[in-house]
RNA sequence: GCAGAGGUGGCGGAGCGGUCAAACGCAUCGGACUGUAAAUCCGACUCCUUCGGGAUACACUGGUUCAAAUCCAGUCCUCUGCA
């Protein structure tokens, strides 16, 4: 077996979003100090911003970054869901791909599975992720169907791009994992699921919206894909989630996780303590002289009380930002630590 | 002292007879955020309420009017010119 997937599957992992090429607020090495191991970037923000070409010309993202972990990149399918089919942005879904104008510039772009897998080559990732037609979760039978085969049919066209162009595995050492889709329908997250290991990757993510109405994780469809799946894959959930979340994902079988809650709840005043949720922000913490969380040990709680980070953080300090952010991952990443196999 | 302008909720600032408990900002107080268009977004913000309403409110005191933050008179303040 690849020795690269092998050493992934030795762990649980948490990766902070690097949608941009940077995880907001944070150097690469305060990521480092937070205990993170590997991040996710994302193909489609790349593809406007700086744009392919560029980021080869300088070495790729990793290089750009000074990032000796592992690099997972995203396909851009979830952005596609969330800017183009909910109409943020101008652009269109197609069998063939997305085609879109960056709000900005105005450009037209395309993203298809083949330049989506070019862009995340281009990146420099070690792990790819085919484009997926990722949607809601509350999806008719006949749409999530649409959405299932559209799927299935790019990950196929992602496959013979990654071999043919570049080789596959074996030339590139990289990793290439599919999504899988199907919304609330288990017998269609089963078939694109066992459709997709028909194909063969190295990894299927769970993907699509992992929460329904109420704020619940969707576990029966987590169940659903995972029982399809052979341990000695990569089984990531994308965009889980909160600490319960992720503990109940890995007793599911899930060992790659990712959300934006941990530094987005930063930035807005939500910490992660071994007690709880804080709101960082609320007047009962003026005068809180203790530390964010007496058990923790990162530079935040080291260093500074509740009430310098709530003064800091209302008055919209980018230090702020920054501490809450080192501690929110700090905990993530040993919480992720406490879940690993020795 | 004379001539102008003005005094509105915690602050800035609209409104200039009824649809005003008073736009909009800010501050304050909550909440949300899950493969990041997010240092964002939503709500509350006079008091009481059985959530239908009710009671006080736009410097102060009187007045005109069915009705006044809005019109009139006086008082007290503030700012700007000229002395």
């Amino acid at each position: 077996m690849n020795k690269l997937l092998k050493d992934i599957n030795k762990e649980y992992y948490f990766m902070p979003d690097a949608t941009r090429g940077a995880v907001r607020y944070l150097t690469t090495r305060q990521l480092e100090e937070t205990g993170t191991k590997a991040l996710v970037t994302n193909t489609l923000h790349l593809l406007i911003h700086p744009g392919p070409e560029i980021i080869e010309k300088l070495g790729g993202i990793k290089k750009m970054m000074g990032w000796k972990g592992l690099l997972v990149s995203d396909s851009g399918g979830f952005q596609v869901f969330s800017l183009i089919h909910s109409k943020k942005w101008k652009g269109k879904v197609h069998e063939n791909g997305a085609t879109f104008k960056s709000p900005k510039q105005g450009d037209i772009y395309d993203l298809t599975p083949e330049s989506s897998i070019d862009t995340q080559m281009k990146i420099g990732s070690d792990v790819l992720v085919t484009l997926d037609d990722c949607r809601d979760t509350g999806l008719e039978k006949d749409k999530a169907k649409e959405s299932v085969e559209r799927t299935l049919k790019w990950a196929l066209r992602c496959k013979k791009h990654f071999e043919r162009e570049y080789g596959g595995t074996k030339e590139t050492g990289k990793l290439l994992t599919c999504v899988v889709q199907g919304a609330n329908h288990l017998d269609l997250r089963e078939y694109c699921a066992n459709e997709l290991v028909e194909i063969g990757f190295d990894g299927y993510n769970f993907g699509g919206y992992l929460i329904d109405k109420d704020g619940e994780l969707v576990e029966d469809e987590m169940e659903a894909v995972i029982q399809n799946i052979s341990k000695d894959k990569i089984r990531y959930a994308m965009g889980v989630g909160k600490p319960e979340d992720i503990l109940r994902s890995v007793e599911m079988g899930y060992n790659l996780f990712d959300t934006v809650l941990v530094t987005r709840n930063a930035r807005h005043g939500t910490l992660y303590t071994s007690e709880g949720e804080v709101k960082i922000k609320n007047s009962a913490m003026a005068l809180d002289q203790n530390p964010v969380d007496r058990n923790c040990n990162c530079e935040c709680c080291r260093n500074y009380t509740r009430a310098y980070i709530h003064h800091m953080l209302k008055m919209g300090e980018a230090t702020a930002m920054v501490l809450t952010t080192i501690h929110n991952l700090t905990f993530y990443q040993n919480l992720m630590r406490g879940l690993t196999r020795v």
